[in-house]
RNA sequence: GGGGGCGUGGUGAAGCCUGGAGUUCACGCCGGCCUGUCAAGCCGGAGAUCGCGAGUUCAAAUCUCGUCGUCCCCGCCA
């Protein structure tokens, strides 16, 4: 099924935030002569994308451009994307890229392009002899500034493609603020470029349209998130980045410690166990936009280094968080896609999404639901299925549709059942005779044939999928070809579902127990949990859009010794997990409130409200799947004398392999 | 750790299955022509260790093996 989904959503989507969205709230005018201060102007249009980083602290000097070196408006009074027919008189001056020029011999086009927009310049040798030495040598990306008047453009030559398509700036005085060399890629949306060869040119890849429009939707959308947040109370605190490695769930990056030789810093997986003593410090409603770190392997909506909105919220329970949750994510969805959505999103339990879609994060976007088959089979004479009831398995299945596959087709799924941990997947196409056609028809009755196209409300060219199987890998399995079939390509529409009530343990392949959620999640019964840890539920719910997990979160254990009895299950003894959590466990004992909360993955977010299909698509400067960072070589080796500092030696057969492919990747 | 796709002038593709001279298309680049285009147009030109290394063969972009890179999937991601 379905290869790359389309970016059709770019270009095509009604809300989606694209360049033009910078246009959207235009007030100020352009005075004659364009005098006016352009940060005033920009308060004006401020959020709307392009608003430099104004006022960012850190010691600069205050107001404005005022603490800057170069006055803006020697170099630009007016926004090429603002301008309009209102304009039309005005002596403006423009700053920005050259994004295409068109030659006539005489009269040269420029379409210049800033974060606002594009405006076109045209250059004409009649108006403006002298100015055809530096026109000639303008080429694609080259920054300059232009002076000159806005005018109506003449009769038939409007763009109505172009939101300044009415009007042009007819330059008098140009000047190249910075050349560009031959470009290693075109910038625009419509090719293809080699992922490598875009994170190497990163800068670049960031001026095309699509990439841009990323960076403000991603920008508004914290910005939603803050002022939700803000305005409910939530205090934005920061935690350490620098933190105890605590071995357990995804691998730490580790960071040496110069003045502890030998010691080790680690990167957060999360700030769970700082804002749970946020809660214990009277913080009451914390959040973060935190970064997190995991070393596992990348997909395409995981990279090691990520970004969450991070809250927590005093004597709260589930309902508090959901609560608080959902206006959050509905201001975020308000701003990328301009939709209300309707809130409360539904709820599901862990165990129905499991029962009926296969997964702990279900789209429901679509039905093809699983229908549970054991019953029918409950005297089969074959052997596959009878074998799989009589070790406790589950036969179920789903009705994929009007397929049309060829016999390769239905191969290729047996096939990815195989890859999702599947034995074997029975497939039944429905004959126009009503027949099931199957390589295994001839082994079921009719009343097992009749009792499939009735459970799976089989209809004329169906093709229906059966496994049976381990009740997990049943599941796994019916709800990956599920997704294979029936998901819908990108995302116009979205459906958010909250899934509640996971169980507090997963059994491992070795049977070993492990923290579903993680260690720190109030079970809903202490001594149930104890006495059947397999079964046990806890107060931990998912936020599931479109079939993608978006985040987690649960109730918190608050209480020392009910902590202390989760490491026990756990297999944790009381003196490893006072070595590894003890700093956190004494926090406990100080009067902590009960507290919850949870976490939300914002690149995933992001990306599926851009209708990205990876997050890579939304973070600045992320990494390819194998870590690198094309743009800057990272990871590379270090110098002797700093791993020296540090303490540290590489191991022989590491060292032997770097000086192996000695030379690596240069930097200038 | 495993499975799969891809790697061909600066970019994107076709060529590969069925071996026969680096062949083709679009964009970009360089030069020329062109005064209303907007992905401008027309003419000309340059630009390639076909990712890398072995092997098979008279002959390899093409077949085989290995390797590197990249992307997707399984595992992993409390």
């Amino acid at each position: 099924m379905g290869g790359r989904s389309s970016r059709s959503g770019v270009e095509g989507g009604l809300g989606r935030i694209d360049r033009q969205v910078g246009q959207v709230s235009v007030q100020g005018r352009q005075s004659v002569g364009g005098r006016r201060r352009l940060h005033r102007r920009r308060r004006v249009v401020g959020g709307n994308g392009f608003d430099e980083g104004v006022g960012h602290g850190g010691g600069e000097q205050g107001t404005g451009r005022g603490g800057r070196g170069v006055d803006e408006a020697t170099l630009r009074t007016a926004h090429a994307g603002l301008l309009s027919s209102e304009d039309i008189g005005n002596q403006v001056r423009v700053a920005g890229w050259v994004a295409t020029r068109r030659d006539h011999g005489g009269v040269l086009f420029v379409d210049l392009r800033d974060a606002s927009g594009i405006v076109q310049v045209v250059i004409n040798p009649e108006e403006q002899p002298d100015l055809d030495d530096v026109t000639h040598a303008l080429r694609d990306e080259f920054c300059i500034s232009v002076l000159g008047s806005v005018r109506a453009r003449p009769e038939g030559t409007i763009n109505p493609d172009l939101a300044t398509g009415e009007i042009e700036i007819g330059a008098s005085e140009i000047t190249v603020l910075s050349p560009a060399d031959p470009l290693p890629f075109q910038i625009d949306d419509r090719a293809d470029v080699d992922e490598m060869r875009r994170l190497e040119f990163r800068y670049l890849d960031l001026r095309r349209p699509r990439m841009a429009a990323n960076l403000l939707a991603r920008s508004r959308a914290l910005q939603a998130m803050r002022s939700t947040l803000a305005d409910d109370g939530f205090l934005e605190v920061e935690t350490p980045t620098l933190v105890k490695s605590t071995p357990e769930g995804a691998r730490d990056f580790l960071v040496p410690s110069r003045l502890r030789r030998g010691s080790f810093y680690a990167l957060p997986q999360s700030p769970q166990l700082f804002k749970q003593l946020l809660m214990v410090g009277g913080v009451e409603r914390y959040y973060q936009i935190a970064r997190c770190y995991r070393d596992e392997d990348f997909r395409s909506d995981r990279q090691v280094e990520f970004t969450q909105l991070d809250l927590e919220g005093a004597f709260w329970g589930q309902d508090q968080v959901l609560a608080a949750l959902e206006p959050v994510i509905a201001a975020v969805v308000k701003a990328l896609r301009g939709l209300d959505l309707e809130t409360p999103f539904p709820r599901m339990s862990h165990a129905d999404a499991l029962a009926r879609y296969g997964t702990d994060k279900p789209d429901i976007r679509f039905g093809m639901e699983l229908v549970e088959l054991s019953e029918v089979f409950s005297a089969t004479e074959f052997k596959a299925f009878s074998g799989a009831v009589e070790a406790g398995g589950l036969i179920a299945g789903i009705n994929g549709g009007g397929l049309g596959l060829s016999r390769a087709g239905l191969d290729g799924l047996v096939e990815r059942a195989q890859a999702l941990g599947a034995k074997g997947l029975v497939w039944m196409v429905v004959e126009d005779d009503g027949s099931l056609r199957s390589p295994v028809a001839k082994f079921l009755s009719d009343a097992e044939l009749g009792g499939i196209k009735e459970r799976l409300g089989a209809a004329v060219g169906d093709t229906l999928l059966i496994v049976a199987d381990s009740p997990p890998t049943t599941r796994a399995v019916l709800g990956g070809l599920r997704i294979d079939l029936g998901q819908p390509e990108g995302h116009d529409e979205l459906q958010f579902l909250w899934v509640t009530d996971f169980p507090v343990f997963e059994v491992t392949g070795e049977g070993r127990l492990v923290a579903a959620h993680h260690p720190f999640t109030a079970p809903v019964d202490v001594a149930e949990m104890e006495n059947h840890p397999e079964d046990a539920i806890s107060r931990a719910y998912d936020l599931v859009l479109n079939g993608t997990e978006l985040g987690s979160g649960s109730e918190r254990i608050h209480d020392p010794e009910t902590q202390a009895r989760v490491f026990r299950v756990l297999g944790i003894s009381d003196t490893e997990a006072k070595e590894r959590f003890g700093w956190f466990m004494r926090g406990l004992r100080y009067g902590t409130p009960p507290h919850a909360g949870f976490a939300v993955g914002i690149d995933r977010i992001i990306a599926i409200l851009q209708n990205e299909p990876n997050i890579r698509e939304v973070i600045p400067f992320p990494k390819t799947q194998t870590g690198l960072d094309p743009l800057t070589g990272t990871p590379g080796p270090v110098d002797d004398a700093q791993l020296a500092e540090l303490g540290i030696d590489l191991r022989p057969e590491v060292k032997a392999a770097l000086e192996e492919e000695a030379g690596g990747f240069e930097t200038e």
